[in-house]
DNA sequence: CTGAATAATGACTTCGAATGCAAAATAAAA
DNA sequence: TTTTATTTTGCATTCGAAGTCATTATTCAG
């Protein structure tokens, strides 16, 4: 209709004949408004083509509507997924998603200098990394953080997790039921909270079942990193008969390494598992034995958690955590024996 | 410092003994102020813990900083890359992202009002499908859209695209090169406006090399509707010696589900050929002949569009096309010499 | 039909920063 | 030093919707 200036309530108002009140009285709910006047004020807003305009309503009401997630680039094929569950049920709620990228620690100041000038009314952070006193931050200008696979020290945030524990000792039974002797280890980056606490998990699991000193080898999560991680560990040593993987993508790259390089047959020579249950992994030429992360459940819990934390600030931290399921794929065979 | 009350310009103002539009200024660049008052402010600014309130200054200065992204949830696995890399340089232009998820036309009202509402500076639509007369409302609004891998008909708006002709003629004429006759194109979802192109240019690009009445099976741009696709056309009809498929997903479902339902290999009895160059396509498995869109220059490209147009709303829609590149995998190969 | 209870309405203020404009302070020129 | 040009500054207003509160219209019981 009219191009150049916006519509607002009082161009309605007045072409209704009511007040400004009135207007913005019948665009929210529960007000008391007479079945006369609000269908006279709907039609003309109609007709005027008004749309309320959130900024105004944001400054009044202190609340954005907007929940601010940052996602950390550190590659993780689950996130997409993740991203687009967060961003339904956040819609669903009537919150938008204001998104980061986090490249390096570098960058989060200037995140947060962002967040805090947005008004966002939370934030969920994914596998980024935030030290107490970034959270302390949150807590000081009390905006409510959830923590999506990364455990605040202290409880000091709440947080969304994957039982990592759990899910690799589930792997590690698999891989010891079938009499493997010989491991070895790719661990996800070293600067990755996630990472290492998928690492210490294996370490402890592969302990209990007696295998210790298991070796390790670092990657960054990508297929090329789990190549060229199992590559290293060949070129001085012996294979091992089983490899426990950060994440699904490193996996792959065993694999693919192992069979394309070594001449190994996977899963006869050797076992792979992997973690997270990235689509990929149903894919025929890998068929990946791991454990996938309940996503629905999990992105659930993050936002029914931030949203009451949004209502009620002082409702104290809290802390769910999914058991993963484990995927039997096609990766693991009982081990050669060597004698 | 201070619990409960957010620090507004006049606290600063007051403790610093300024107005606070001194206040204001200090923190706008390019705004007179003497270097006593800058410092003075900077100091309580930051003694009070002061952030400017971006809402506040969004409604004065009707500009948002915020540039609605919308996603289609028609999974291409490289959008997660698109969306980093938008959102890197968005930011970089000082625009802050706000994510929207397009699920089905029917959710297309919903964003549409909000983004209205949120008075978003600019929107740029992935891969989702627009009809003429939305693009009208974001005319009629005002509000500059620049269109990812997708052209408005006649020129309504700014489109970024990857050049899809190029593309699958390269792809079509290494086929003909290889001297296949017997060819079967999988294409993605038929609501897909890009999906209708790239078949669009696959038919064209064949029927120049004189290879007509190619048949058609569509599948959903997931692996398993790759596989399916496959499948169902080998259910009652001859092996083709060359499929060409929508997107890179489901070229690897089609490749699996020849060498595993069918003792078909790739490339020796069959060629595959993808689109798009997700990462995937270098996993070892598949080795996928694919073309690359160059995701670096047409996020870029689309960024520059529309700030420019934010700039200047009046300038003509314009529209860019990038050239993809060939990445010569190892799923062709000269036909079998049926006689 | 009257009075009490309830619902609907509008005038006015608020949120917090940005800006036009005029006044004040400073710098530069004469 | 005086005058003129320039830079700083603060006042008052603006953006657009929402909330407070007092007032008016309506409903309902007696």
């Amino acid at each position: 209709m009219n191009k150049n200036k916006r519509v607002t309530s009082y161009d309605v108002a007045e072409a209704a004949g009511v007040s400004q009140s009135a207007v913005s009285r019948v665009f929210l709910k529960g007000r008391s408004v007479s079945k006369k006047t609000r269908e006279k004020v709907l039609a003309t807003a109609k007709e005027l083509g008004y749309k309320p305009n959130a900024i105004a309503r944001m400054l009044i009401t202190k609340r954005s509507g907007m929940v601010a997630v940052i996602l950390s680039s550190r590659a993780n094929l689950n996130y997409p997924e993740v991203l687009s569950l967060l961003n339904k049920r956040l819609s669903a709620k009537n919150e938008r998603v204001l998104l980061f990228n986090l490249d390096d620690a570098d960058g989060l100041d200037d995140i947060l200098e962002q967040i805090w000038t947005f008004q966002v009314d939370g934030v969920i952070a994914l596998a980024a990394h935030f030290d107490n006193d970034s959270i302390n931050q949150f807590k000081d200008h009390n905006i409510p953080v959830v923590l999506y696979n990364r455990r605040a020290s202290g409880h000091s945030a709440s947080s969304v997790c994957c039982n990592h524990e759990q899910g690799l000792t589930e792997l590690v039974s698999l891989l010891d039921d079938n009499n493997h002797k010989s491991y070895l280890i790719v661990g996800g980056p070293e600067q990755s909270d996630v990472a290492q606490e998928r690492l210490d998990c294996s370490i402890n699991a592969l302990a209990q079942k007696g295998h210790h000193k298991v070796p390790v080898r670092y990657g960054d999560y990508s297929y090329e990193s789990g190549r060229l991680a199992f590559a290293e560990w060949m070129q001085k040593n012996k294979a091992p008969t089983a490899v426990i993987c950060g994440n699904d993508t490193m996996a792959i790259g065993v694999i693919d390494e192992a069979r394309e390089n070594f001449g190994l047959n996977v899963p006869e020579d050797l076992s792979v598992v992997g973690f997270d249950g990235v689509s990929a992994v149903a894919w025929h030429s890998y068929r990946l034995t791991t454990v996938k992360q309940p996503l629905e459940q999990m992105t659930k819990a993050a936002v029914d958690i931030l949203l009451e934390q949004i209502e009620s600030p002082d409702n104290p931290a809290q802390l769910r955590v999914w058991s993963g399921t484990l995927i039997p794929g096609n990766t693991v065979a009982p081990a050669k024996d060597e004698s």
